[in-house]
RNA sequence: GCCCCGUUAGUCUAGCGGUCAGGACACGGCCCUCUCAAGGCUGGGACAGGAGUUCAAUUCUCCUACGGGGCACCA
C-alpha cells in the first residue's frame, strides 16, 4: 500500500520522552521517519516530550541527542538547533496547551473532571470486576461549566478531560493496515489536561503536531489504540489529521515488546560495546523492512542513503521483528571487513578515546600493566559488551571453588539467588556510587548464606568474565550499569539452565581425558628413544 | 476481562491466485588453510489450524488457536 503524500511538503518528527537511556526504539522509529523525510525531500523535527515532571531529566535528554548522533541521525528542528516552529521542548510550551485546552472547554468539547484518585481507582476496579472496558464513568462529565469554571477558580484540584462521543465509531485510516474502526464507547473520556497544569501526551502531541505542520505521523504500533481519541481531538480543534503510519514493535526473544530487562535497549550500551553506528542504522533498517537486488535476493547490507533511495514504507511488514544480538554482530562484522585497515585502526582508536570512562578503567587496571601489551587484555572486560563464560567461568558461577566440586547443586541455587538479589537491587539503585555498590552487592551474599568469598568471586566473574579482575566494586562501576545488568541477566539466564550443568561437567571429563592423553604422551616422550625407527614400532 | 493489531523455518525476511515457497543470521557437513576467523560449496529446517471463494490458494473471506499491544493526572 503506498503512503499517501500530500503536495505540500513532507513534515516528520520523531517525539522521545527523556526519561532514562536514549532506547533502540528511538533511533528505530527516528531512521523509518528521517528516511522518510530524505526521500521526499522534506523536514525532519526532533521534539522533547518532558511533560512527565518526575520522570524526565536533562542528562536523559542531553543523551538522547548524543546517541542519535552517534547512529548518524541529523534533524532539521529540535530544542538544540532551534527552528521556525518552536518551542521544541513541550516543558516550554504550557501556555500554548492551556490556551487550546481553554478552546475546548469554551466549545464544550472538553469539560473540568473534579474526581479524586480514589474514586477513579476505585471505579476502575468496579470496572474490571463486571469485565467491562476500564474506563472514566463520566461521573464530571454532566457537570454545569459555569459552576465548574466556579470552582475551579476557587483552587480546587482538577483535570479537563475530553468529551468523547457515546455512539457511533471512530475510523483510523493507517496506511499500513487499511482502516481500523472503534467503537466510541469504548473510548474513555481521556485526560487533557493534568491538575498540574501540564497536558497529557494526547493533548501535547496533537496540539503540536498540528502546530509544527506535522504531515506524517511515524510511529509505534502501541499507538494505534490511542489514535481514534487524537482524531476526535483534531476534529474538535476543527483541524485536518496528518497521515498515520504504525510500525512494528522491536520485540524481545520472546516476542514481547523489547524491554531492558531481557535486552539491551540503551544505544550507549551498543556504542560502547563497539557496535559500529552505520551497522546499527543498517540493522535496525531490516527490522520489518527489506529491499532486495534485481534477482530478487534480499540487500542485506545498505547505507541510509541507499535505503531512502528506493524508500517504500507501505512494504513494511506489520509481524513484530525479534531484535537479533546474533545478526547485529553479524552485519556489524560486514562493515568492519569492509573498511580498510587503516580506517579499522583509526576508528577503534577513536571508539576507545571517546569513551569517557577512559581515566577510571585505566586507574582500576594501572598496577597490573607491567607493558603496554598487558592493556588491552585488562581493559577488554570494561569495553566488551556480552562476555563468553567458559568451563571455568561456570564453575565459579555456579558458586564453587575448586575445593568443593561435590556441593555443586547446592551453590548452583545460592548463587541464583544472589544473583536475583543483585539484579533487583542494581535496577533500584539510585545512586551507581562505589559504595553503594559495594553495599549491595555485600547484602545480596550474606542474604543468599554463600561465603563472602565465594559469592563475591561468582559475581566477579559474571562481571568480568574472568576470576581475577581489578578490585570489584571499583570494576562494577566502571563497567556501567546498563552493561552489568546485561551480564547479570546473562549470567542468570545460564544458571537457570540445567544443561549448563551438564555441559560443564562433560566439558570437564574430556578436558580429564586430554589430560590423561598429555600425561601419557609425556610419559613415552621421557622415555629413551630405544625402538623408534622404522613403522613396525609404532605397532 | 474488554478493544485493537499481527501470524512464512529458532531468528530477520521475499512472496501480493498457478513458485522446485527465494535470500540472510544461527546450526551441521565439506573445501580452502600453520591456528582462528573470513570466504566458497552444501545439508536439514517454514506457509499456525479449520472452513469457504476459485479450475487453482502461502496469497482473498470467515472462524478458531496462538503471539503482541492498548485500556493512567506515563509517554
Amino acid at each position: 500500500m503506498p503512503i499517501p503524500v500530500p503536495h505540500h511538503p513532507v513534515r516528520v518528527r520523531i517525539a522521545p520522552s527523556p526519561t532514562g537511556d536514549p532506547h533502540v526504539g528511538t533511533a528505530y522509529i527516528g531512521l523509518f521517519n528521517a528516511a522518510f523525510a530524505r526521500a521526499h525531500h522534506g523536514t525532519f523535527v526532533l521534539r522533547i516530550e518532558d511533560t512527565d515532571q518526575k520522570r524526565s531529566s536533562l542528562a536523559s535528554e542531553q543523551a538522547i541527542y548524543q546517541s542519535l548522533h552517534w547512529v548518524g541521525l541529523r534533524w532539521d528542528e529540535g530544542p538544540d538547533i532551534g527552528g521556525p516552529v518552536g518551542p521544541y521542548r513541550q516543558s516550554e510550551r504550557s501556555a500554548i496547551y492551556q490556551h487550546h485546552c481553554a478552546q475546548l472547554l469554551a466549545s464544550g468539547a472538553a469539560y473540568r473532571c473534579f474526581c479524586s484518585a480514589e474514586r477513579l481507582d476505585q471505579v476502575r476496579a468496579d470496572q474490571r470486576s463486571r469485565k467491562e472496558t476500564a474506563r472514566y464513568d463520566g461521573y464530571c462529565r454532566g457537570l454545569d461549566a459555569q459552576h465548574a469554571q466556579a470552582q475551579a477558580d476557587a483552587g480546587q484540584e482538577c483535570v479537563i478531560r475530553l468529551r468523547m462521543p457515546t455512539d457511533g465509531e471512530t475510523e483510523v485510516p493507517d496506511a499500513l493496515r487499511g482502516s481500523v474502526v472503534y467503537d466510541n464507547r469504548q473510548m474513555d473520556d481521556q485526560v487533557l489536561l493534568k491538575s498540574d497544569g501540564l497536558p497529557t501526551y494526547h493533548l501535547a502531541n496533537v496540539v503540536d503536531d498540528h502546530l509544527m505542520g506535522i504531515t506524517h505521523v511515524i510511529r509505534a504500533e502501541e499507538w494505534l489504540n490511542s489514535t481514534p481519541k487524537h482524531l476526535q481531538l483534531y476534529a474538535a480543534f476543527g483541524w485536518q489529521p496528518p497521515v498515520f503510519v504504525h510500525m512494528p514493535l522491536l520485540r524481545n526473544a520472546d516476542k514481547s515488546k523489547i524491554s531492558k530487562r531481557k535486552n539491551p535497549t540503551s544505544l550507549q550500551f551498543y556504542q560502547r560495546s563497539g557496535i559500529l553506528p552505520e551497522a546499527m542504522l543498517n540493522f535496525l533498517g531490516l527490522m520489518g523492512y527489506s529491499r532486495k537486488d534485481p534477482e530478487g535476493d534480499d540487500i542485506e547490507k545498505f547505507s541510509f542513503e541507499e535505503m531512502v533511495a528506493d524508500l517504500d514504507l507501505g512494504r513494511i511488514s506489520l509481524g513484530g521483528p525479534v531484535f537479533d544480538l546474533e545478526k547485529l554482530r553479524w552485519i556489524n562484522g560486514l562493515y568492519i571487513r569492509s573498511l580498510a585497515p587503516s580506517q579499522l585502526a583509526q576508528r577503534a582508536l577513536a571508539w576507545l578515546d571517546e569513551d569517557e570512562r577512559a581515566g577510571e578503567i585505566a586507574s582500576l587496571i594501572q598496577e597490573r600493566v607491567p607493558e603496554f601489551g598487558d592493556y588491552l587484555h585488562h581493559a577488554s572486560p570494561f569495553y566488551r559488551g556480552t562476555l563468553d563464560y567458559g568451563l571455568q567461568a561456570r564453575y565459579l558461577l555456579m558458586g564453587c571453588t575448586a575445593k568443593k566440586k561435590t556441593a555443586v547443586r547446592l551453590s548452583a541455587k545460592a548463587s541464583r539467588a544472589v544473583f536475583e538479589d543483585l539484579v533487583g537491587q542494581f535496577e533500584a539503585l539510585t545512586d551507581w556510587s562505589v559504595p553503594a555498590i559495594e553495599q549491595a552487592v555485600r547484602s545480596a551474599v550474606e542474604k543468599s548464606g554463600v561465603g563472602l568469598g565465594d559469592g563475591m568471586m561468582a559475581i566477579r566473574v559474571a562481571a568480568c568474565g574472568r576470576p581475577a579482575s581489578p578490585p570489584l566494586f571499583e570494576s562494577i562501576h566502571a563497567i556501567g550499569r546498563a552493561t552489568l545488568l546485561v551480564r547479570l541477566r546473562h549470567v542468570q539466564a545460564l544458571l537457570a539452565d540445567p544443561r549448563m550443568l551438564v555441559e560443564a561437567l562433560h566439558a570437564a571429563s574430556s578436558e580429564l581425558e586430554a589430560a590423561r592423553q598429555a600425561l601419557q604422551f609425556a610419559t613415552e616422550a621421557a622415555q629413551p628413544a630405544t625402538d623408534t625407527s622404522g613403522p613396525a614400532a609404532a605397532t
